[in-house]
DNA sequence: GCAACAAGCTAAATGGATTTAGCTGGCGCA
DNA sequence: TGCGCCAGCTAAATCCATTTAGCTTGTTGC
């Protein structure tokens, strides 16, 4: 099954099939064979091989020896996995980027690689733990499963993580139960009275943060539950798929908080679908994280977007960490809240579960 | 003002400085003190020294050493613009560790780097030929001014090109004219007779193929020239502020192409706040890249949503390439189509382009 | 008093590609 | 014949970190 191991080929072996020199297989593989003064013939005999016996150059072993300008390679990475919001990704990837970009000297280059591994399986991501890889890198969207692996096996690069606490390793969080809180208060605030929260079946440490502290301020404020639907994925047909079968089964809910901004645009669909209006039948609080908000129909109200700022905290202080220097364990990021027509303040329709509380399209607000 | 070059620290510059050998620095720098029996002051001397002198890792070094498993590292890239849209750049991201996890086996490992260069200024990108960076790439999102640069450069590796065509290169495109011209077909047949067409300052090869065809078509099929917008960039905010311009001016139109996503959904929200209705007023087409188009109220009537496709074409393309196997030179995606609420047929209600021809908000739609 | 052993270190080899200096054989020309 | 020169190649050094085998001391056990 397992192919048998085959030691790389080298211009070494492909020197010693012809009978010529390692040096001058160097020359013609490098496109050097003309200022080499290496036959035509032997530029051929040369490629034909290095092509049939499948040659792949050792990259470490060209920059080892090219000294010539840029030596220095710092290689970065950020390791994320498949299943995050792309956009989250896509973030931390524009402002490490753009730092290297500051960063890079004559002499000095950079690589920003991605790394990606399957939620709460990054212990059987091969190769993690080689010293021989990256010079630093910036760990996010892991699960819990994740951060246990985390905080036993010993990264050999300097690490800055997102969004989780680990021991020993410089991190850089939202501020504890700010989101879910916040989110709560602003939906009680916009009177609701039978509010939801909808999160994906996968909890990173940040958005079950979340989770808990709506929770928690819902109950200690109003004395009630809230209804909490689960979603398969973060994508917006999930929450969407979510919703509907809870609508189906006569659900019904005032306010809505969703913990990532994928999940409200689903919600937005089905609200719209249903006949139900933002934010007169149901309020709706999400987390702001794709610039998108104010562009939803209605303008979403966001209690987070923070990515962008950790993001922002990140990035130096991995560079710090690259430097040598001490840097704070922890790092607090207290997220922007902006208050959107999604939240209007409005005496709510429902109130019980059973029967269908919302009024067709159309009809008027309540107030404004 | 620059910094004097300066030789990179190694072991050896350590090690000479303490008047100890390298052996025993590469020891203590790799965490093998222990099993090495290094004395712990000799630990702390090291560690202190290489703080101190600022020592940097080489990875080129160790990789070449460390040959227990995976030794092969292949580097890929993908190389694209700072200006392009992060979500085209994530579906590229994905598909192409999708892939590599696929390959990756005991003794060959990949990385994937992203590259950014800003629009139109990759010459300016410094290392850029080296070629002991990559073993091969995938390019994209560049501008007109990159392409001449590129067709003149040798890139030192294997390279797949998107949404360009560049002699001698293997490249992976939209089929030309196909989404301008289908565009306009469909606001055609949808009865608008005066629309518009929105795009950012920059234009990509691709982007300037559609902005052509559409206009082609329109002229051909109606005898008239579209409205043309320009956005100074590619964020929704945008394309609402070039709306707004051109709506202050008195300016009207009944349905709009946009050459982006994002682009549309700044309209979205103009049409919104200017009681413009989608599709009773202006039908509008867009391009559907972010998987989102069929959650926007109403959804959005896209006509390419290619670059997934084409990703997915480009990157086999490049592990054949890898290979050694010979590609063909060209491949040509034809996008899907997805007729969806925001072109539903209607009668435009805006013909000329000086009086306010919407009806306010809430007027009853002409036809469904 | 000597073997055995441990602690603490070092010398040298290694990995792959590249480059520099230099070698060899053939040719033209005086 | 002999010199210079050129085309076409090769040997060896180099980049940096790591690892293996082995070398000194000093100590312990008998």
């Amino acid at each position: 099954m397992k192919p048998a191991y085959r030691p790389p080929v080298t211009v070494h072996q492909i020197a010693r099939h012809l009978g010529v020199s390692a040096a001058t297989v160097s020359s013609v593989l490098a496109h050097r064979h003309v200022e080499r003064r290496i036959a035509p013939a032997t530029v051929e005999r040369i490629r034909a091989a290095a092509q049939s016996l499948g040659y792949i150059p050792n990259m470490a072993g060209r920059r080892l020896r090219a000294h010539r300008t840029a030596t220095r390679q710092i290689d970065l990475a950020i390791l994320t996995s498949f299943e995050a919001p792309l956009p989250l990704v896509g973030q931390a990837l524009h402002a490490l980027q753009r730092a290297v970009e500051v960063q890079s000297t004559a002499d000095t280059r950079y690589a920003v690689a991605i790394e990606m591994f399957h939620a709460g399986r990054i212990r059987e991501k091969t190769g993690l733990l080689d010293a021989d890889r990256y010079h630093g890198v910036i760990l996010t969207n892991t699960l819990p499963e994740d951060d246990r692996f985390l905080a036993e096996a010993a990264l050999p690069y300097p690490a800055v993580i997102l969004g989780r606490r680990i021991p020993g390793r410089c991190c850089v969080l939202e501020a504890p139960e700010f989101v879910g809180r916040r989110s709560a208060e602003i939906l009680i605030d916009a009177g609701c009275r039978a509010p939801a929260v909808i999160h994906g079946r996968l909890l990173t440490h940040t958005t079950a943060d979340r989770l808990a502290a709506f929770r928690h301020t819902l109950r200690e404020r109003t004395g009630r539950e809230p209804t909490v639907l689960v979603s398969e994925g973060l994508q917006p047909r999930h929450a969407a798929a979510a919703f509907e079968q809870h609508w189906a089964r006569g659900g019904r809910v005032d306010g809505l908080f969703t913990v990532t901004d994928s999940l409200a645009i689903g919600a937005y669909r089905v609200f719209r679908d249903l006949g139900v209006r933002i934010p007169a039948d149901v309020a709706v609080v999400g987390v702001g994280d794709y610039e998108l908000a104010e562009f939803f129909a209605p303008p979403l109200t966001t209690v987070a977007g923070a990515n962008e700022a950790m993001v922002a905290e990140a990035v130096p202080l991995l560079f710090r960490l690259l430097r040598g220097e001490t840097v704070p364990p922890e790092v607090l990021v207290v997220p922007p809240v902006f208050l959107r027509e999604s939240t209007r303040r409005h005496r709510p329709t429902a109130i019980g579960a059973t029967k269908p509380a919302y009024p067709k399209r159309r009809s008027k607000r309540r107030e404004r």
